[in-house]
Parts: structure tokens; C-alpha cells; sequence
DNA sequence: GTTGCTAGTTGACAATGGAAAGATTGATTC
DNA sequence: GAATCAATCTTTCCATTGTCAACTAGCAAC
């Protein structure tokens, strides 16, 4: 990289790398020497600013969850009707996986990163808060007696599956000679039924 | 174990061992030979019956596929309505998720397993057509318009989702002085919630 | 018994994560 | 401008890992 002793900024360069390897390899293949080698610099340079590789895991987790509370809100702003705002959130949540595939596999893996860590918990809650906030609106849009926990359960768990599952259901669909469908469609569909659910009382 | 030169079912021994391992430390804390030293075998051992690393997780991939394709036929049999077959089923789901959750961590993850795995495919195929065989029942009994494709992606995506996410849904709740709800009540609640979708046209 | 097969072992290799200690740099202080 | 200092990065080392190749133990057939 470049040719001074002194990187720049090594930690973001390191998330990268990390990110990029655990995308390409899952989090099995990562190793910390070779996120090393790709960001130009000696193995154990990382443990200077992240301690160990669950370290630098974890702050990859974190800036994923940043990415993801960030894209949330941006799809909730300035949309009055709920159902569209879902729609949107759901949209928005499953492309930011996609865009940030290495991110997403460190996220929600409590194997893997740091759980107790604050910024994670910060940026998570963010995220979530404004799922939750967008459920409430359908509640008030919607059906009064729509339980608000509840639906915020199905929402993310329908969504993370949806991801997580994407390969596997494409690898089914590719076996059967059914039409591969493709996961923002999914997303849409999903979405719809779900509201439907949300909507009868 | 024993004190003979043969194992007597090393195979199966071994893919305990990964179970424990993993529902211990997670798919990156799994070691080949701390897997062979738990089975009290010489640490080439595995190599003969599975390849490689990959080979035996594959192996228990496959292992718990069989065990949650039963779970979903026994929750199945016998079961005239509908709803009630579909709420089973996914009770079912999350209990084998819980008790098996070694083989869980390793089922639907491309990255550690080998997809392409014709044992896998089949067994896994096996649970799923299940799914597919209530949401049908599900459709004629209660709602001839209801795309058992996209019902099936939603019920799918929601019991993962609810299994990989209750960790951290419990991290959550517990950090804001919520009440945890535990995943059995989650899951009947989230499928109540699902059903009223697929009802509704 | 000896031949051959399957199941395990032993030993070697390069690669890994992490700890310790040394080198280089930029910033601060005088 | 020189001396000091803390932060950043490198080098060296060690125990552990996955995989390969070569070896050995038990078992069955003939």
C-alpha cells in the first residue's frame, strides 16, 4: 500500500479486508494473517488497535450495524403511509445485507463477535428502534390491537431468514426446476403477506 | 474410547463430538483435532472416514437435516386442521433447532458444509417438502388464492430467522428492562400471526 | 500362514493466533 | 532545533491447527 511506516488509517483498511475475506471465505475461512497481507502490513499489526481477531470481528459487526440502522432511516423518512414505509424498511434491510455481505455474516453472530460490546449494542438498537418505530405506525394506521412486539419479531426474523436462506432456497428452487426467484421479489411478497397478517384483527 | 485398536462406530462418535464442539464455540471454534481428541482418537482419524474438515460437517449437516425432517413428519401425522398442523410444525422446527443446536449452526451455512452434497440435498429436501405438503393443506382449507410458494419462503424464513435471532432478541429485551419472551412462546405467537395472513385475501 | 483390506497411528509440513520485545515515526515539550 | 514520549508497526517466537504420506494393528478369506 503505501510506502510510509505509518498506514493512515489501518483499522478502517483492516475492516475492509475483513469484511471482503469473510464475503469471499465465510467466517471459518477468515484469518486475521491474511486480512493482514491484503491490507500490506505484518500480522500483528491488527492486535495493536483490535486485540485479537474477535476484535476486529466484532468492529466490522458494528460498522455493518451502522450501515443498517443508517440505511432504515433513510428508507422511513419522509413516508407517511405505513404499509409503503414496511415496504421500504424490508427493501432496504435486504439490499443492505446484500451490499455488505461480510458485514451481515459477523453481525448476528454471537459466536463470532463480541456481544457485550457498547458500540454494538448502540448501533443495533439503532436499527432496530426504527423497525419498531415503523410498526407502531402501522399499529396506529392499521389495526389498533396489532401487537407491536410480536410483529417486530416476524418482521426481523422473516427478513434475516430471508437472507440467510437466500442461497439455499435458489439451490432448491435450481434442483426442481422451479423458477429461481429472486430475493428482492421475495422481499416484496413476504412483505405483503406479512402486512396482511398485521392488518386482520 | 474403548481400549481396542478399533473404534467401534467412530463415524458416528465423531460427529457427536462436532455437535458439542460447535454448540460450544461456534463453526470458526470447531477443530479437527480437538474433535478426534473428544473421540479419544489419534488426530488423523476423521481423515479416513471424511476427508477433510468439510467432509465432517457436511456429514453432520446431513445428520441434522434427518433429525428435523422426522420432527416435521411426526408433527405433521395425524393432524386434520390445518392451522393447528402448521402451529406443530413450527414448534417442531424450533425444538429440533434447540436440541440439536450443534447440527443447527452447521445445516444452512454454504460456507462451512459442502451444498453440493447429494445426501444433504435429499435430506434436506425431505424437511422441506413437509413445510410445503401443510402450507398446501393450509391453502385448501383455507384460502384457494394463497401463494403456497411465497407462504412457505415466509414460514421458512421466520422459524430461522426466530432461531438465529433469539440470542440476540434476548440481549435486547434484557438490556431494556423488557420481559425476555421465551422462542416457544415467540414461535406460536409469530405463526398465529403468520396464519391470519394466509387467511386473509 | 500369508495375503489383502479396513481402521488407526505417527510424524512431518506449512499456516495460524497470539505474546513479547524491538524498531520507526510523529507530536510535544523544553 | 533537540530531547523525549507515546503510538504505530515489525520481528521473532511458541503452541496449535489441517492435511499428507508412511507406517501398523487387527480381521477375514483362502
Amino acid at each position: 500500500m503505501s510506502d510510509t511506516y505509518h498506514h493512515g488509517d489501518l483499522p478502517s483498511a483492516l475492516r475492509s479486508a475483513t469484511a471482503e475475506l469473510v464475503a469471499e471465505r465465510g467466517p471459518r475461512g477468515f484469518s486475521l494473517r491474511e486480512v493482514a497481507r491484503r491490507a500490506g502490513v505484518s500480522h500483528a499489526a491488527p492486535a495493536h488497535h483490535f486485540g485479537d481477531s474477535r476484535g476486529l470481528l466484532t468492529s466490522v459487526a458494528v460498522e455493518g450495524f451502522s450501515h443498517l440502522a443508517d440505511a432504515l432511516t433513510a428508507a422511513a423518512e419522509d413516508c407517511a403511509d405505513a404499509r409503503e414505509r414496511l415496504r421500504r424498511c424490508g427493501e432496504a434491510y435486504v439490499e443492505t445485507a446484500r451490499a455488505y455481505p461480510g458485514h451481515y455474516a459477523v453481525m448476528l453472530d454471537e459466536s463470532i463477535h463480541d456481544p457485550d460490546n457498547e458500540a454494538l449494542q448502540l448501533e443495533g438498537m439503532r436499527a432496530f428502534a426504527q423497525l419498531i418505530a415503523t410498526i407502531e405506525t402501522l399499529r396506529d394506521q392499521l389495526n389498533p390491537e396489532l401487537d407491536v412486539d410480536t410483529a417486530a419479531t416476524l418482521c426481523w426474523s422473516a427478513m434475516h431468514g430471508l437472507v440467510e436462506l437466500d442461497a439455499t432456497m435458489a439451490t432448491i428452487a435450481d434442483r426442481h426446476d422451479m423458477p429461481v426467484v429472486d430475493i428482492e421479489t421475495r422481499i416484496d411478497r413476504v412483505t405483503e403477506l406479512m402486512i396482511s397478517g398485521f392488518a386482520s384483527r
